[in-house]
DNA sequence: CGTTAGCACTCAAGCACGTAGAGTGCTAAC
DNA sequence: GTTAGCACTCTACGTGCTTGAGTGCTAACG
């Protein structure tokens, strides 16, 4: 009885082969794993008797515990954290998969600005787990081009295309009746006003301009709706989250009653805690999992998440990522995670060039 | 016993009025309602004798049954049915609730062509249900307007604006090198070329481009790409599917197991049956509930859905309503979405005017 | 003839109890 | 340090019992 171990950052290799199979089984099985079971399964070269005395060494380091006298060992969150820290450098996808995923993203990738739902759903199927993923959110957001359409005499739907890809498409009502003509040649003004600029230095230019005749009255006002736009998207701590895969998460037995898996769900429709969350991650240029209770609020404590930011660290920051079970494949998890983040990357560069 | 009743298109009033409590209480509690209470919370005016006499008889009709002997009464989906027929016609919004819908859309009226999200955002709210809707779909796409925006020397963010409001983004991989100069000149020639026109249209206009030299070349090349994406537009059945307030229906008793749940869901990522209903639904110009086992798909039996086109029958048409379990609240269901349709009519209305 | 009180009857839900099986921790021998 | 053996513990499961809700039926009533 308490033996070596104990302490926190090694293990001998024998112990945390035994972790390694107590994690790989209970991730396959979701049920308790006994010693019997895995000198049965794994060739462990010893006899249950010395597997269970090692799996109460784990015990005592905090690593595995007991749902009760009876049962089997099943991992604890530090036990899951760990394996990750154990395997996470070396966590790099097998080049098939890479090819794989590579292969889809491929599928569409002239198709539009919207890879980052893209990757999530790759994520879930690669995974089996749900993933989430964001556009790349610019910190100053600078406006690219300006364009007007007439809906009808006295609306035009205003889009404004912004440096980074995204897209906003707003109705106005216009001052006076105006033809697409007069709207093109607002836009065009508006355009070579603001394009390149912040909201920032767009309201400067804009606050030049004249507003005398029926040309300046309408760049004028189409311009401050710009400009509330611009801001309103500078303002939005969190573009969009998307989500794919919710599915797979429901097929796990530990979300069989529901009202788990709401609280999960819910926690993740609060957008101060995803952005901070995201904020933590966009820091770190690495793959982060958050294990269980590391997870900051109460109803994520059954879940991790494993995420990744990408884009320009000063410009634009997205972030994708896999949310599962706490008994989920943090190997595969991380491997799929860092290479999609790594496409995700290069696929920004290239529109930023 | 075996009284009047049996007929399936009316009832004598007392009888309706019982089951109508049956329905009000059972909708409210989730559990069996027995006699008793019936007696003691509605003022029927004789003894749950005599009340177990009209239930026993409305079960002989189908409209109830017994979960099993020592049970309550629980409504049978032809028990909703006869419900939903019986008050359909009466079930207009009160005028504070309209009021309420009302300013929910007018606070972003002026926001974007996405109001069918926030029509599916004010539905769950206004039931607690879940709530879906589509953006109006036209049947044959109508290019109301076409931009370039350079990204790099050769790739270009192509933007089509449809005549409904709906926009695609498209990278574009360019032939040669092209300055922006270059593409709004291209953006202006292939604007007039296909603006009011349908895919066949622009198709044929495109064909009597001359492709000589660098204009003409950047024309036909982004010409082509757009065709396929309006070709593309006009084959996908369904554009998009907007749910909200998943978490409403996760919270209601009968879907406290998740596999019922996870069932329901994946249902309705099936295109195809969402195509057929929603087919069904735009053919009809009134609202429509599809109760339990009136649904097409097994996995959807224990859910109802309450639904309504919006849109002009001809051009585009897009679906709103709400998604709950059968123990839904109709009556508020049925006039809420009727409301919110009608609202959208006008919405879609003004833009197509 | 419809309505009602009364009562026997049925069945799910909950609890107690016993059993089987899985898996442990400990001890003593190797 | 490793292992066989064994007593021990605790869940899962099945059985039988009790309780209570709610019914259906019958006989009496106005």
């Amino acid at each position: 009885m308490a033996r070596r171990v104990r302490t926190t950052g090694s293990l001998d290799p024998r112990s945390e082969s035994i972790l390694r199979a107590v994690i790989e089984e209970y991730v396959e099985t979701a049920t308790p794993v006994g010693s019997a079971a895995l000198v049965e399964r794994y060739r462990l070269g010893v006899s249950s008797a010395t597997v269970r005395n090692i799996l109460a060494d784990l015990e005592g380091a905090g690593l595995l515990t007991h749902p009760h006298t009876s049962a089997g060992r099943i991992p604890t969150d530090a036990g899951y954290r760990f394996f990750v820290e154990s395997i996470s450098d070396a966590a790099v996808l097998p080049p098939v998969e890479q090819l794989m995923i590579r292969h889809q993203f491929g599928q569409v990738q002239h198709a539009s600005e919207q890879w980052f739902r893209l990757a999530a759903t790759i994520l879930a199927g690669a995974n089996r787990t749900a993933a989430i993923a964001t556009p790349a959110k610019p910190r100053a957001a600078h406006v690219r081009r300006i364009d007007l359409v007439t809906i009808s005499e006295r609306l035009a739907s205003l889009i404004i295309v912004f440096r980074e890809g995204a897209l906003r498409q707003v109705l106005v009502n216009l001052p006076t009746a105006a033809e697409q003509e007069d709207l093109t040649r607002a836009a065009v003004i508006l355009d070579g006003l603001m394009a390149g600029r912040t909201a920032a230095d767009a309201e400067r230019a804009l606050a030049r301009i004249d507003a005398a005749g029926p040309i300046g009255t309408l760049v004028k006002h189409v311009g401050e709706r710009v400009l509330t736009a611009v801001r309103d998207y500078d303002s939005t701590l969190i573009e969009e989250v998307f989500s794919d895969g919710l599915l797979h998460v429901m097929a796990a037995p530990e979300f069989d009653r529901s009202d788990k898996l709401r609280r999960v769900f819910a926690a993740l429709e609060n957008r101060a805690y995803l952005s901070d969350l995201f904020d933590s991650i966009a820091g770190s240029g690495e793959v982060q999992a958050f294990i269980g209770t590391e997870n900051g609020p109460e109803d994520m404590r059954d879940v991790s998440l494993v995420l990744a930011s990408y884009g320009e660290a000063g410009r634009a920051v997205g972030v994708v990522g896999v949310l599962g079970p706490t008994r989920m494949g943090y190997a595969q998890a991380i491997g799929t995670v860092r290479f999609v983040s790594s496409l995700m990357n290069e696929l920004v560069a290239n529109i930023h060039s």
